[in-house]
DNA sequence: GAGCCGTGGGG
DNA sequence: TCCCCAAGGCT
């Protein structure tokens, strides 16, 4: 008998029955993702992951299925110009995650022989890659044991465990290990508790009409033993949009997206009033490598 | 660590 | 209508 070196969760507390109920869950209800099937590869796992930062579903799933069946692997991508990463990403918005997706693609050809990495680190150390895509891709693709902190399971972990409406806009130290010593023990299971929270958090545990009638783990829940209280931190700051450098940045990017080649000036200042502000964000996409100038007056996509 | 980086749908 | 937010990352 081989004695524990570090704390091991206690057999039979109510952690067990947390695990067993959003496990089940998953299961039964669980949504059949165009990631999820049998043949998605650790490649299309991390492809569906950065197309998911801070983008529905819905609007992810059919570039997702264009992405894998024209860039099937690393390879594929890197082997074509950036440009035609940013064009496929469409209206997906946050357009220098496609430039990092094809980065990445680059990278992993060059340092992990066209595999993506297993370990965490090789993981985070790719472009656009930060602490929730390397576990989500660890877990998912892998079946790792690691915490998956994205902004469903924080809000699901912060009313169960926590008794709190919606977590912190920053991630503490206390929280991060809240999410480890909730882990099940075994390997399987943990994976599949992380994306059951995950899938409870975005179909049950939603941020504005939680459903707690139908969720498995009310009775263990302590934000809903104490009577759903409102949250009671700092005010949220709310993204503004509307005459923002960011939209202008939308537009002009659409005009090159929407276009065969390259564009004149002429076609970008068409679609933006502001002199100063339309310059000023289209400097911003030439520093970002959006967008390249391919002449006098002339520009164009990357690589395109 | 606050602010920036797109886009569109739902309450 | 307006506001909030939706599987974050980077500086």
């Amino acid at each position: 008998m081989v004695l524990p070196t570090s704390p091991q969760p206690v057999a039979g507390t109510a952690l067990d029955g947390l695990h067993d109920a959003v496990c089940d869950w998953y299961a039964a209800s669980s949504r059949p993702l165009p990631w999820r099937r049998p043949t998605t590869t650790a490649w299309h796992v991390l492809v569906s992951e950065v197309m998911l930062q801070q983008t529905p579903v819905d609007r992810v799933a059919p570039v997702y299925e264009e992405w894998i069946a024209r860039w099937p692997t690393p390879r594929a991508l890197a082997e074509v110009a950036p440009g035609e990463a940013v064009r496929a990403w469409g209206r997906l918005g946050y357009p220098r995650r496609a430039l990092r997706l094809h980065a990445s693609a680059t990278a992993i050809c060059e340092r992990h022989d066209g595999e993506v990495p297993r370990d965490l680190e090789a993981l985070r150390a790719l472009p656009g890659v930060g602490e929730y895509t390397a576990a989500a891709v660890a877990v998912f693709a892998y079946g790792q044991r690691h915490a998956v902190l994205d902004t469903n399971v924080r809000r699901v972990l912060g009313r169960v465990l926590g008794g709190d409406a919606l977590p912190a806009a920053t991630m503490s130290v206390a929280e991060r290990e809240r999410a480890r010593s909730a882990l099940p023990a075994d390997t399987a299971t943990a994976a599949r508790w992380s994306i059951g929270l995950m899938e409870l958090g975005a179909l049950v545990c939603t941020a504005r009409a939680p459903a707690c009638s139908v969720c498995p783990i009310r009775d263990g829940c302590r934000w809903h033993a104490a009577g759903r209280p409102a949250y009671d931190g700092p005010a949220r700051r709310g993204q503004t949009y509307a005459g923002t450098d960011r939209q202008c940045r939308g537009r002009l990017l659409a005009v090159l997206r929407d276009a065969e080649g390259a564009v004149p000036g002429s076609a970008l200042r068409q679609v933006w009033d502001d002199a100063t502000q339309r310059e000023r964000a289209l400097d911003s996409l030439l520093d970002d490598g959006l967008v390249v100038n391919v002449g006098d007056d002339e520009y164009a996509l990357p690589g395109t």
